[in-house]
DNA sequence: CAGGATCCGTGGTGATACTG
DNA sequence: CAGTATCACCACGGATCCTG
């Protein structure tokens, strides 16, 4: 049996999601895939996989965020439950964030992508490059 | 040794990529991030993933789409490799989409999430309505 | 039939300045 | 320190009309 067909078979109930058959369910879904699609939420739960970080430290890893997309993704994390945020009542004041047991759990099957695209890393750019090269359409 | 204890240690070196530190590697994977996550690419490769498909069953199955972003759509996963487009000319014009190789072998960690979301539908839902519902902050 | 061209509204993102 | 407020930009996505 050939990987592709046992893969179809294996997930099949799981195609009709993707799919959007099941219209409550498609839209979690979409939701998920939206915020693990945009720009720096998978970057910030992995860097708070290891522990808690402060604003600061958070702003000084991400490499290239501003304030304003740090502290908006921040709040997404925290309204889906990802990432838990504690302040404390101190002057100058100190905010850690951490991440959750979903947060961690959420990391499983990102990196999994992680492990795709790397696996596929030279045949994705290839076909970029051939596509970007192509005369033709 | 606690779940979380494990998945840090297994997945400890492409934790990496996720927060960013390889440079060529972290754009890779957030270009793939971002085609996942945008709004219909997923949805495609579903549908394409039991076998090929014109453009008009395409867009009849994919309800809500337009004309003008399923082509766009379409491109950018002809362009990644992950959809072949194989044109026939008659009159009138025929063209059908079928998902390659690689674009199979992507539906299996994109749908590791599908089930990750799927698992904790309610506990996301609920974090959302709680989050929705402080009246601090 | 399978699009291309064009226009346009919305939302995500950044830059800058300001504050408790 | 950890944000908020404001402005500006542009990519995403939809609507409409046109074409080989």
């Amino acid at each position: 049996m050939a990987i592709e067909d046992r893969m179809a078979t294996i997930h099949e109930p799981r195609m009709h999601a993707m799919c959007g058959h099941d219209p409550e369910e498609a839209e979690l879904f979409r939701s998920v895939l939206s915020r693990i699609g945009d720009k720096w939420s998978v970057m910030l739960v992995g860097m708070l996989h290891d522990g808690p970080l402060r604003f600061t430290e958070l702003k000084q890893m991400t490499s290239g965020i501003s304030a304003r997309m740090l502290t908006h993704t921040l709040r997404q994390l925290e309204r889906d439950g990802l990432v838990e945020r504690e302040m404390f009542a101190e002057i100058p004041p100190r905010v850690v964030y951490r991440s959750t047991p979903l947060g961690k759990s959420l990391a499983v099957p990102v990196m999994a992508i992680a492990e795709w695209a790397s696996a596929h890393q030279s045949e994705i750019t290839g076909n970029r490059d051939r596509y970007d090269a192509r005369d033709d359409g």
